[in-house]
RNA sequence: GCGGUAUUGGUGAAGUGAUUAACACGCCAGAUUGUGGCUCUGGUAUGCGUGGGUUUGAUUCCCACAUACCGCCCCA
């Protein structure tokens, strides 16, 4: 038997009701903050993302899903979206009218990682990115947005994670004092902390193990290596934060994986038992200097993505409501008559949704049917309704039953809603 | 990529080196008639992840592989 590849999921039943329920509220919260929709291709040139993530990151060192194509391009499913629509605003011009751009994106990324629960070979991600501002109350709007977005689902326990790197100038300085800094202790690091140590410095202050150490927690702290511009602008996305009520912790080590970070960074945590250490929901941060790297004109942008599959792992436990439609009507067909078939088109071409059996079933089963779908009326087409032109309609919350004329049938439903 | 645990029907699962693989839910049929959700009765895995091996005999023991889960790494 073909099973699915390792690391993907089917969504159907619970899940599936969950997934379109997230993607419906996104739709719907992308318009109200007036967001363009932009839909970019699963892969990219491979060297898009060596540029755009990083060439340090363990994303584009080991976890890309690499290909070459017949042409023999170099290719690569995106491992996050970014990137790619960076590549798009550039490409496409986006920034002619000088004007802020406002995008979001839903779909799939790839990420060749050894699966666990709320961690997949190919997850959801749903995000936006805000090009063309650097404004402390567009990075206040965004994490706002994220959160509203996640509170409006019915999650309840999250946390709001926020931290600053620095501008560019910043960021080189304090990474070279911490380098130093940490260079001093070299021995007494983890084995993988004296990895990290070249490659991605900032990482060693997230590290578990040395996290417990007094010397790891005396390190220079970003915030005390910021210039006064990056230093002010953090205070500044503070202020707007608490000026749009959203509760945060600032959290010093807080680092991001993605090279293009820069100032403003956040993440969303939630912690719940099944997410285990996947409890990372929504991350984001301010990145001035990417579309810049990507060759664009110096633009800033501000962006966040959250998991689908993590939201959707913690919706299914916390038993969140998670609203749908009832269906209109069953119709119980019980001789077979083809008149059952075309009025259930014509219920469903005005509108109404409508079931019926396919599969011969007793009238018991039919009852089950109803119990299982639970519409609002029953419709029972037997041999009598057939002979004299009518239908018997049964109100299936107060069971009461009254004969209606086919033809009248739309009318009777359109004046009882 | 490294280390560990697990894998029995549609689902949750019990179980044993050897006649019919427990139980529960679900599903199907019947009691029940053109009116269901309750109850009762019966049916429902020629099969215990896949492939090998040990054995008179393997779902059970051994090996390999696959997948899921947990920890590391990393991340949404």
């Amino acid at each position: 038997m073909i099973q699915r590849p390792k690391g993907t999921l089917d969504v159907y039943g619970t899940d599936g009701t969950i997934y379109n329920y997230i993607y419906n509220s996104a739709q719907e919260i992308m318009s109200g903050y007036n967001f363009e929709f932009i839909k970019i291709p699963t892969f990219e040139e491979t060297s898009l993302f060596y540029r755009g993530v990083g060439e340090g990151t363990d994303i584009v060192n080991k976890e890309t899903y690499d290909f070459v194509d017949k042409g023999e391009r170099k290719m690569t499913l995106r491992p996050e979206f970014t990137a790619g629509v960076i590549r798009s605003y550039i490409e496409n011009k986006m920034y002619a009218d000088n004007s802020v751009k406002k995008l979001w994106y839903f779909g799939s990324a790839f990420r060749y990682e050894r699966p666990q629960s709320g961690r997949y070979r190919e997850f959801t991600q749903f995000g936006v990115e805000v090009l063309g501002v650097r404004n402390a109350f567009m990075d206040a709007e965004v994490i706002s947005l994220a959160y509203r977005f996640l509170s409006g689902l019915g999650i309840t326990n999250m946390k709001v994670k926020l931290n600053t790197l620095g501008d560019k100038e910043s960021r080189q300085n304090y990474r070279d004092v911490l380098y130093d800094y940490l260079k001093k202790d070299y021995d007494s690091l983890c084995d993988t902390c004296k990895d990290r140590l070249e490659r991605n410095p900032l990482r060693i202050l997230d590290c578990k193990y040395d996290n417990e150490r007094d010397y790891i927690k005396n390190a220079p702290k970003t915030l005390d290596y910021l210039n006064d511009e990056s230093k002010k602008y953090f205070d500044e996305v503070k202020e707007a934060l608490e000026c749009l009520d959203i509760p945060y912790i600032v959290d010093s080590s807080l680092v991001r994986g993605l090279d293009y970070y820069s100032d403003t960074v956040f993440e969303i945590i939630c912690d719940y038992e099944e997410l285990g250490k996947a409890n990372t929901i929504c991350a984001g941060g301010r990145y001035d200097g990417l579309v810049e790297l990507l060759d664009g004109p110096k633009t800033p942008g501000i962006g966040f993505a959250m998991g689908l599959e993590r939201i959707i792992i913690m919706l299914k436990e916390m038993e969140a409501f998670v609203p749908s439609e009832r269906l209109h009507s069953f119709v119980m067909n019980l001789d077979g008559s083809s008149l059952a078939y075309q009025i259930v088109d014509d219920l469903r071409s005005s509108g109404f949704s409508c079931e019926i059996d396919y599969t011969g079933k007793t009238m018991k089963g039919l009852w089950k049917l109803v119990d299982k779908y639970n519409p609002t009326y029953v419709i029972i087409i037997g041999e009598d309704e057939v002979k004299g032109d009518y239908v018997t309609v049964k109100d299936n919350d107060t069971k009461e039953e009254v004969k209606v004329k086919i033809s009248e049938l739309l009318d009777y439903f359109n004046m009882n809603l």
